[in-house]
RNA sequence: GGGCUCUUAGCUCAGUUGGUUAGAGCGCUACGUUGACAUCGUAGAGGUCACUGGUUCGAAUCCAGUAGAGCCCACCA
C-alpha cells in the first residue's frame, strides 16, 4: 500500500504566504491568526496539489483514494493525541533553555535545522580590567556584541598564569559590571589568551558553564536580534551594528588588544539562511534517548535494513549521540500545541496555576498555547497515523508494518529515523523492513537545485518534452544506489528514444493483429525456429536478472537489463529475422510468438514505463479494461522455454553474421549488394545447424550464396575472419585489396599473439596452476588452445594471400 | 577534528561476492532511407580504470598512503 500525501511544511509555507502578504502591504500579526490561516489554506489549496500532480503524471502507483494531509482533521487529532501521550509518559517537557533561534522567522528550530558553515570572521582580543586596578585579563571572542551579557570570565583551573586571579573580579568594559573570574575545565589554555568570557544567555557552552557555577544569565538580544535594554547604550541596535559600535568603542578606550582574521564555522538556519542566535527561551522538548535506544536495536538486529547499507552508520551515529528535540515553533501554520493555560479574570495567563495538557479545552478560563509543533512531529507518525491508529483498524492490521520506505538521504534524521522511533514507541513495531535510500538529483553541474540559482528542473516540463515514461525510465537508468544524479535534461532523450523504439517494435507485428483476435502459438518449444528458442531463452534469463537486481534495489540494473533485451535482442535480432518482406504478411505462428515475447517484455517494463506499456498491453490481445497490465501477474522465468544450447548456437550465428557485416563494411560493399560467403565450421553437426539457417545469414548479412561445410578451403581472392575457431570467407573478386587484407590480418594476428602470450605466461606460472581453482585454470587452457587454433588459421589466410 | 562518497572512453556514468580481450548512453568517423523506427540501422575509432605501495597465482574490484572533488557530523571561545 502506497498512501500518497503531503505534510504541511510549516515554516516554508508560512514564509511564502508571509512574503505574499508583505507585497500587499499586510502582515500576519495585524490580520490575526484566523485570517492568516485562511490565507494559508487558500494558498495550500491552490499550490499544494502540484507535487501530487507531478507524481500522478509520473505514474506513481499510489492509492489515490487515500490521499492524506498532515493537517487533515483526523490526522491533526492524532498528532495532538501523541503529544498528550508523550507528556503523560514524561517524554515531553517544557523548559527555559538555550535554543537555536532563527531571528528571521522568529521561531526556535531544532538542531537538525541548523547548518554549520565556514565563514571568514575575526577574533577580537579584548582587555577586561581587574577590579582592583592591578591590570587586566585578555579574552578572545568572535562575537564581541555578546559581551554585554557576560556574567563571568573563566580560566582553566590548572593554568598557572591565572591561578591568582580566580576568585577576583574584573570589570566588564563598556557596561562596568563586575564579573567573577572562575575556573572551569572547559577552557582551553592554549586558545587565545587562555581566558574565556562567559555569556550563559547567548552561547551553548557558556550556558553549561553558567549552570555549573550558578552564574546569572543576562539576555541582551531580543528575538528580532536587536539589543535590548540590558545592553545599555547599545539598546535598539541590530546585532551586527552593535558589534561594530562596540568594537569601535573598545578601541577608543584602548581595550582592544588586537583583531585577527579568523575562519570558523557559524550556525545558519537551514530555512532562512540567517545566522542563528542562541537564545534562552521557553520551549517544548521531546526526551529522545529512550526512543533512540529501540530504534538502534531494530537496525542492529536486522529487523530494519538499509540499502545501501552504509546509511546505517549515519543512522547509528546520530541516534547514539542524540539530543532532545525542540518541537515548539513560534509559528501559526501547524498543529497547535495541546496545552492550556489558566487565565486570570482579565484574560491574562495566570502563572501561579498549572497548565493542562489536553487535546480539548479543559473548560472555561483557559487559553491554548500560542505555538505550533514542528512539522516533523506530525510526519514522524505517517506510517500508522494514516492507517487509523490509535484505533485498531483493519488497515492497520493489514498494511502495518510496510515493506519499504523510499527516501532521499537528506531527511534521514528528520524523517526516516524518527518514523522508526515513533513506530516502535506507539505500535511496538518498526514501520518498515527496508529503507531504500536514494541519491539526490542535482543540476548538471552537481549543485543542489534552488530557486535562487534558478537551476531547478520541473518534472512537468520534462514530461511535456519527453514523456512521462521517458522521464521515469531515464531516471531509473541514472539512479545508481546511493549516488547523486547530475541531471542534464538531455539525458531524457535516452528514455524517449527507447519508448519510441518500443512503439515501433510493436508495429512490426502489430499491424498484422486483427481486432478482437487472440493469437496464441500452437507449436511446442521444440518446434520453434532457432531464433525463437533463443529469444525465449533470453527472455527467461532477463526475467531472472531483473528479479535479482530488483531484490537488491538495483533499479539501474533492472533498467539496463530490459533496455538491452528489448533493443539488442528483441529488435535488432529477433524482429529483424521474423519480419516479413515488404508487402507480405506475417504467418500466424510467427505472429503468436512475437506477441508472446513482447507481452512479457511489456510486463517487465511496466514498473518503469507504466503508460506506454499499458497502452501496448491492450493492443496485444483483446482484453477487458479490468485485465489491466497494472494488476497483471509478474512474469516468472520458465524452464520449459529455456534452452541454453540452442541459445548458444544462435549466438554463434550472430558472430558469423557480424563477421560478414564487418568485412562488407571494410570493403565498402553496398548494403543492397548480395554477396557470396563460405562458413568453414568445426564439425559436421554444426555445419548442418548453420546450413539450416542460411536464411538468417541471407537476411542479416546480405549473403545470397552461402556455402557451409567442415574445413572448407578458402576461396580465391576472399577476405577471411576467424570466429571462435570457425572461419568466414567472403570472396571479393575484383574488390579485394590485398594490401588492405594483409594489413588487417596482420593486425588481427598481432592482437591474438599478444593475447595468447598473456595467457601462456599465466599458465607457465606454477603458482597459478597449483593455486587457482581448477575451473579457472581450465578456462585459461581453453583460451590458449582457441587462440592457437585461431592464430594458425589467421596465419594460413595471410600466407594464402601470397 | 571525526566519518562517508567519488576520481574508469571527448562528455555523463555502469562495472554484483577479486578470475573478460573493461561496458552503456551521448558525441565522433564511414556507409545506409521505394513501409517498424533517422527519436533509426550496420561497421568502427576511442581507456597506462587518479597516483604510489601492499595483499594475492591473479586487482578497475581488497588494504594502506598521496593528490583532487563533494557531502555529513562536531561545543574550542
Amino acid at each position: 500500500l502506497w498512501i500518497p500525501g503531503l505534510d504541511h511544511a510549516g515554516i516554508a509555507t508560512q514564509n511564502v504566504v508571509e512574503r505574499q502578504l508583505k507585497k500587499e502591504g499586510l502582515d500576519r500579526k495585524a490580520m490575526g491568526r484566523e485570517a492568516f490561516l485562511e490565507r494559508v489554506w487558500a494558498y495550500v489549496e491552490e499550490f499544494g496539489g502540484i507535487i501530487l500532480q507531478q507524481k500522478r503524471r509520473l505514474g506513481d502507483s499510489a492509492d489515490w483514494s487515500r490521499e492524506r494531509f498532515t493537517l487533515d482533521d483526523r490526522y491533526a487529532r492524532v498528532v495532538q493525541d501523541v503529544f498528550v501521550r508523550l507528556y503523560d509518559e514524561g517524554l515531553i517537557y517544557r523548559g527555559d533553555y538555550l535554543v537555536n533561534w532563527d531571528p528571521d522567522n522568529m521561531t526556535a528550530i531544532s538542531d537538525e535545522e541548523v547548518d554549520n558553515v565556514e565563514r571568514d570572521g575575526h577574533l577580537w582580543w579584548i582587555k577586561y580590567p581587574l577590579a582592583d586596578g592591578s591590570g587586566h585579563v585578555t579574552i578572545a571572542t568572535t562575537r564581541p556584541e555578546t559581551m554585554l551579557a557576560d556574567t563571568a570570565v573563566a580560566v582553566h583551573p590548572e593554568d598557572e598564569r591565572y591561578a591568582s586571579l580566580v576568585g577576583q573580579e574584573v570589570v566588564l568594559p563598556l557596561l562596568g559590571r563586575r564579573l567573577p573570574v572562575i575556573a572551569d575545565d572547559y577552557v582551553k589554555p592554549e586558545f587565545g589568551a587562555g581566558a574565556l568570557k562567559v555569556t550563559p544567555a547567548h552561547d551553548k557552552n557558556d550556558f553549561e558553564i553558567g549552570r555549573r557555577h550558578g552564574l546569572d544569565t543576562i539576555t541582551v538580544i531580543h528575538p528580532d536580534a536587536t539589543i535590548n535594554d540590558a545592553g545599555g547604550p547599545y539598546a535598539g541596535l541590530d546585532r551586527f551594528e552593535a558589534r561594530e559600535r562596540i568594537v569601535a568603542d573598545l578601541e577608543r578606550q584602548g581595550l582592544l588588544e588586537k583583531v585577527e582574521d579568523y575562519r570558523h564555522s557559524v550556525p545558519i538556519s537551514s530555512r532562512s539562511k540567517t545566522l542563528i542566535e542562541p537564545l534562552i527561551s521557553r520551549q517544548w522538548f521531546v526526551r529522545m534517548k529512550p526512543l533512540a535506544e529501540r530504534a538502534l536495536a531494530v537496525v542492529r538486529d536486522g529487523t530494519v535494513t538499509f540499502h545501501p547499507a552504509r546509511w546505517q552508520n549515519e543512522y547509528f551515529r546520530w541516534l547514539e549521540d542524540i539530543r532532545d528535540w525542540t518541537i515548539s515553533r513560534q509559528l501559526w501554520w501547524g498543529h497547535r500545541i495541546p496545552v492550556w493555560y489558566p487565565t486570570t479574570e482579565d484574560g491574562e495567563v495566570d502563572e501561579t496555576r498549572d497548565f493542562v495538557v489536553s487535546v480539548d479545552r479543559p473548560g472555561e478560563g483557559y487559553v491554548q498555547d500560542e505555538d505550533v509543533l514542528d512539522t516533523w512531529f506530525s510526519s514522524w507518525l505517517w506510517p500508522f497515523a494514516t492507517l487509523g491508529w490509535p484505533e485498531e483498524t483493519d488497515d492497520l492490521a493489514t498494511f502495518y508494518p510496510s515493506a519499504v520506505l523510499v527516501s532521499g538521504y537528506d531527511i534521514l534524521f528528520f524523517w526516516i529515523a524518527r518514523m522508526i522511533m515513533a513506530g516502535l514507541h506507539f505500535t511496538g513495531e518498526a514501520p518498515y523492513r527496508d529503507v531504500f535510500v536514494t541519491g539526490m538529483i542535482k543540476d548538471k553541474h552537481g549543485r543542489w537545485m534552488s530557486k535562487s540559482l534558478g537551476n531547478g528542473i520541473d518534472p512537468l516540463d520534462m514530461i511535456e518534452q519527453y514523456g512521462a515514461d521517458a522521464v521515469r525510465f531515464s531516471l531509473n537508468v541514472l539512479c545508481t544506489p546511493g549516488q547523486d544524479i547530475k541531471l542534464d535534461p538531455a539525458k531524457f532523450e535516452m528514455g524517449r528514444n527507447f519508448a519510441n523504439k518500443l512503439w515501433n517494435a510493436f508495429n512490426v507485428f502489430g499491424r498484422f493483429l486483427e481486432e478482437g483476435r487472440d493469437v496464441r502459438r500452437t507449436r511446442s518449444f521444440e518446434e520453434l525456429e532457432l531464433v525463437e528458442q533463443w529469444i525465449l531463452t533470453r527472455l527467461n534469463q532477463t526475467i531472472e536478472a531483473v528479479d535479482e537486481a530488483a531484490g537488491r534495489y538495483r533499479l539501474n540494473e533492472v533498467a539496463a537489463h530490459l533496455y538491452d533485451f528489448a533493443w539488442r535482442d528483441y529488435c535488432d535480432w529477433y524482429l529483424e529475422l521474423i519480419k516479413p518482406a515488404p508487402g507480405e504478411a506475417m504467418d500466424e505462428e510467427t505472429l503468436a510468438l512475437a506477441v508472446e515475447v513482447y507481452e512479457r517484455m511489456v510486463q517487465l517494463l511496466h514498473p518503469l514505463m507504466p503508460f506506454i506499456t499499458e497502452a501496448l498491453w491492450h493492443r496485444l490481445r483483446p482484453r477487458e479494461a479490468a485485465d489491466a497490465l497494472i494488476v497483471a501477474e509478474w512474469p516468472r522465468p520458465d524452464a520449459a522455454t529455456t534452452d541454453a544450447e540452442a541459445a548458444e548456437r544462435f549466438r554463434l550465428l550472430q558472430e558469423l553474421i557480424s563477421a560478414v557485416r564487418s568485412i562488407r563494411s571494410q570493403y565498402n560493399v553496398a548494403p543492397s549488394k548480395r554477396i557470396a560467403a563460405a562458413f568453414s565450421v568445426a564439425d559436421a553437426d554444426l555445419a548442418r545447424t548453420v546450413e539450416a539457417r542460411r536464411g538468417y545469414v541471407e537476411r542479416l548479412a546480405g549473403v545470397g550464396d552461402l556455402t557451409v561445410g567442415e574445413g572448407l578451403a578458402k576461396p580465391d581472392a576472399s577476405a577471411a575472419v576467424v570466429v571462435e575457431g570457425h572461419e568466414v570467407f567472403v570472396p571479393l573478386a575484383g574488390m579485394i585489396d590485398l594490401d588492405v587484407e594483409r594489413e588487417r590480418l596482420g593486425k588481427e594476428i598481432a592482437q591474438r599473439e599478444g593475447f595468447l602470450n598473456g595467457v601462456e605466461k599465466k599458465l607457465a606460472n606454477e603458482q597459478f596452476v597449483s593455486r587457482a581453482p581448477e575451473a579457472v585454470v581450465e578456462k585459461e587452457r581453453q583460451k590458449a588452445a582457441d587462440a592457437r587454433d585461431e592464430l594458425a588459421k589467421l596465419r594460413a589466410n595471410l600466407a594464402d594471400l601470397g
